[in-house]
Parts: C-alpha cells; structure tokens; sequence
DNA sequence: TAGGCCATCTGGTCCT
DNA sequence: AGGACCAGATGGCCTA
C-alpha cells in the first residue's frame, strides 16, 4: 500500500527518543535538553559502575520454591545501573542497526520503478516490487526478448497491493521507455535487448506537471479506484503477456517467483509451480476515459488492445535515467559474464 | 474508528 | 562479555 510520505524526523529527533527500561518510557517525545540529560546519565552511570559490589542473591524466599538452575544475582543498585547502561547501549546499536536497514531500503526504492520522494512505497511493497523487478530483468535478458508494455506491468505488478499496482502501472504508462527497451525484434537471442548507455530511445522522464512547470502533485491525490478497473478472473484480454510461452509452456500465464532466481541463467520452470495465494492473482482490463487535458497531469493513456487508460494527476517515474544505466551496464556485465 | 505501516524497546539466541 | 540479529510487543501517525 502506498501512502504519503510521513513528516521525516530527523535522525537527531529520532535518537531523542531515548531509551528507557520500563515501556512506559516509550514514544515519549522529548527535546534536545533531555536528549544531553540522557547522555549526563550514562556518564553519569558509567563512572558509577564500578563503585558496587557483586553479590549473589542467597535470599530466595522461604516461600517460594527452589529454582533450578544458576542462581540469580541480585539486583543491586550498581548492577541495576549496569543493565541499565547495557540496555541503552543496546538500544542505540538497534536504532543504528534499523537505520541502516531503512537506508538500505530506501536504496533500493530509488532503483525500483516508481521511485518518488514524495510517495514512498512501503517496506513490504518495494521488496516485493524489487523481486519482480530483478526477476523481470533476468527474464528480458535471458530471452532477449523485449515484452510489451502491458505484460512489463503485469510481470511488475504481480502481488503488489492495487494501489501499488496502480502507481506502479501508472508511472510504466507515463513513460515506457524509461523501464522497457525498444521492441528490437531482431535483435539476436545471445544479446540483452538493451545497449547501454545511452540506448536508443532512452530518455529521462519528466512528470507532465514539471514540464509544465507546475509542482508534481503528491502520489497521494490519485484516487486508485478510477485508474484500473480491476475485473477479478479476467485474464489479459486482448493483451498478450510477454512472458507467457516464454515460461510457460503450458499456456498458463506466468507467477513470478516467490523468490528471485538464483542466476539470470537459472532454470525459472519451477517458478509456475510455487503456490500464490489467491489473492495475489492480479487481472486488469482497461476502461477507455478521454481526460480533460488540464494542466498538472491530467491526461489518457492510451493501453495496447484498444484499451485506454485514465489518469489524473498522476506523477510519473522521476530521475531514473542515470540509475537505470547503471542498472543495465551491470545487467551486461552480468550477462557477458554468464556467457563466458 | 479500524487497519496499515512504522519506529522503538526489549529479551532471547548465537557468535566472536 | 559484548555485539549482531531476530521477533514480539507497544504505541504513534495516517488514511479510508
């Protein structure tokens, strides 16, 4: 699901958060004082921590039952303060760990199609859209075959939320030649269907509200419902999948993996045979809207089949081009490679 | 208001 | 012992 880039909080904010040993601790905002507040305790606790003694707790209730196992020290003050100090430690090495986690992610959104700074795709949704997106790629350069557009999005979209699916969709439709190379039919089985850089063909995408000089609206103004009228069990249509007869030689329409292949070469038949959930089976027909043409991205895109496609204000793909070239010289790296 | 997404805390486990 | 990693719990924010 996509969704409006949340208010960013700056790391400084984010590690004002500090951490405390009881959960009532927790979410308490507080300001850059307390944060120095926090940090004369550690201190504070570090010079402490050598002061006390180690004692064993020998005083277990007459009461309770004998327990097993190694004894449990007792908590003194001092081992208090050294858990206490072990536990911010801690805290702070996972808010790091996260962060890097975070920053990988966003990596990677920006090198996934869709990328926008003002709509971010979830953590699931771009994971998910990176698998179909790596395993997409490898399917292009293994067949040498460029699929057409409508089967791209399919590939991409698969088991994607449906507003991602439109989002996704709809920045493909903005600018197809961002992500899909010329149709070069014949282009020989052995070479990828992508020259790089530049190929051409290629451009950089500029938002229809950008051209215009007008401020790209945020993602968060489309209204997904008008966009795709998803029909469920409907399969293509008129369109015809890329990858069907590419993967599948049973005729059934492709599932990407539920995991991405292990080389570009791999064997990716047992890919139809891994289960997905019902839900994850996506269908679209396309209903034909002529939009009115306003200034700021209001237009019709017009699918394969006779199909069009509406959208309003829709934001396309932005700065890509460099990112994609560099994504394509690696997928020809990778490519000679696997020849040799 | 419910549900999705997220950041953070926390305790457990494994490894060095 | 300490760090990395993980998963569960919790609460905040946002949107439909």
């Amino acid at each position: 699901m996509t969704r409006a880039v949340r208010e960013e909080r700056a790391p400084s904010e984010l590690d004002e958060q500090q951490d405390s040993c009881s959960p009532a601790g927790k979410h308490t905002g507080r300001g850059g004082e307390e944060e120095e507040e926090e940090e004369d305790q550690l201190h504070h606790l570090e010079e402490n921590e050598e002061d006390d003694d180690d004692e064993e707790e020998e005083d277990i209730g007459e009461n309770k039952p004998k327990r097993r196992g190694p004894k449990k020290k007792k908590m003194t003050k001092a081992r208090m303060q050294r858990f206490k100090i072990r536990r911010m430690k801690a805290n702070a090495r996972e808010r790091n760990r996260m962060h890097g986690l975070n920053d990988a992610l966003e990596s990677l959104r920006k090198v996934v199609p869709c990328y926008s700074k003002t709509q971010k795709l979830s953590k699931i949704e771009t994971l998910r859209l990176a698998k179909n997106y790596i395993w997409t790629l490898s399917e292009i350069l293994r067949s040498g075959k460029a699929p057409d557009l409508m089967s791209f999005i399919h590939a991409l979209c698969k088991g994607l939320s449906q507003p991602t699916t439109n989002l996704v969709a709809g920045c493909l439709q903005l600018n197809p030649r961002t992500f899909l190379p010329e149709q070069t039919p014949d282009l020989p089985a052995h070479l990828p269907p992508t020259s790089v850089p530049p190929y051409p063909g290629h451009f950089p995408y500029q938002s229809p509200g950008l051209t215009a000089g007008l401020p790209s609206p945020p993602y968060g103004t489309m209204d997904p419902s008008h966009i795709f009228h998803q029909v469920k069990g409907q399969p293509f249509g008129p369109l015809e999948p890329f990858f069907d007869g590419v993967l599948v030689s049973d005729g059934s329409s492709f599932d990407p993996p539920l995991s991405p292949p292990l080389s570009i070469s791999g064997n990716f038949s047992s890919f139809k045979n891994e289960p997905v959930p019902s839900s994850d089976y996506k269908s679209f027909s396309f209903s034909v809207h002529c939009g009115g043409g306003a200034a700021g991205g209001h237009g019709t895109i017009y699918g394969s089949g006779g199909s069009n496609l509406q959208v309003e204000q829709l934001v396309g793909f932005d700065g890509h081009s460099h990112q994609e070239r560099m994504m394509n010289a690696q997928l020809n790296a990778i490519f000679h490679d696997s020849q040799g």
